[in-house]
DNA sequence: GTTTTACTGTGATGTACATCACATCTTCAA
DNA sequence: TTGAAGATGTGATGTACATCACAGTAAAAC
């Protein structure tokens, strides 16, 4: 079965029955996207968040003057999406671009708010992730204010040095906020 | 009774029933803290998070050479710590220091995962709050890649006018990544 | 296989900001 | 009430970075 994986990623954390994996497993809609595309557009209803099954994305925000700024990847096994609109229901401020053909599974907010309210654990399990990816968050803002830009990129390669290999480097640069020639010249 | 106001807060997303509430409210401790005065140092081993009944406190990181940087408000309502350390059971890099007298209720991790555990509604209450914060920090973490000083300045104010009033401007240019000198330009 | 596109590195230039220093006013502590 | 400490604004100076331009290499598309 191929679906193996996000009952593994569920596990990390509960422990689900078959019956209640499939059950719950059901209530996710496969997608799959070649590289270089949309799986959210800015101005688009937020009404999926995603869970990466393979491949690698990218959550963008152009400005008005269309310079676009990286404001989170998205590997195997790590979960994207516009959070500000998902959770308010409203229209994307993000794009969402993949940079390898992906294959993700989309659960809708309806569909989240469900399957916590029916299962315990699952609630559980979505208050692990939010807290988990609060403190990272903290940690990546702590960074920008107190760490200069050779910190930046060394605590970035420290904490992903597989994700780093994936991307280029414009894109690197835009995340951690700084032109690809400033970074280009940090080596 | 002088803490309906720690039931309202509660009650802004879930219903309790008295005794559900009086159970709950066991498990925080009341704090009072003057004005000037560490809640948490930097080394510490971290194991409460901190509801704010009255007053106003940040979350700052000292840097190797001294320097301060604000990482995170609170004032009434709000929930503070250094999260990274709660939620991992360590010692905190962080440091909270009230900018005023203040009354604050502790919570325990162990205790926190406990009245979770004992009550659905009191996880879904944790995880509604955990999601907030990340998209809050998100469109923080957006505004630092993509606006500049003045306009990152203009949506602090916006969005809490009030809590600007309370803080000395250096506090406040330290929390949007500029020096007290620069930030004073900006007028 | 060839052409086009993307990616990366480097040089030159201008500027927004940090830093240091100082002065003044307000608030706090004794 | 007085002196000390804190807060804020302003001027001067130096620099790390963005931006623009260009060149070369690698990868993608046809």
């Amino acid at each position: 079965m191929d679906d193996d994986q996000l009952k593994k990623h569920f596990e990390e954390i509960i422990a689900l029955t078959n019956d209640e994996y499939e059950y719950i497993r059901s209530h996710f809609k496969r997608r799959i996207i070649k590289r270089k595309r949309y799986l959210l557009q800015a101005g688009d209803k937020v009404t999926n968040t995603f869970w990466v099954k393979k491949g690698l994305l990218v959550a963008c925000y152009h400005d008005e003057s269309g310079k676009e700024h990286v404001v989170q990847f998205a590997m195997e096994n790590w979960w994207i999406t516009d959070y500000p609109a998902y959770f308010s229901q409203g229209n994307a401020t993000l794009s969402i671009e993949s940079i390898e053909d992906c294959e993700v599974y989309a659960l809708s907010f309806d569909d989240r708010e469900k399957i916590c309210k029916e299962f315990h654990k699952v609630e559980y399990f979505f208050r692990k992730k939010a807290n988990s990816g609060y403190a990272a968050l903290q940690r990546r803002m702590l960074s920008f204010l107190s760490d200069d830009i050779k910190g930046r990129y060394e605590l970035l390669l420290k904490q992903y040095p597989a994700l780093l290999q994936r991307v280029p480097k414009s894109i690197v640069a835009s995340y951690l906020g700084v032109s690809r020639e400033t970074l280009s010249r940090l080596h």
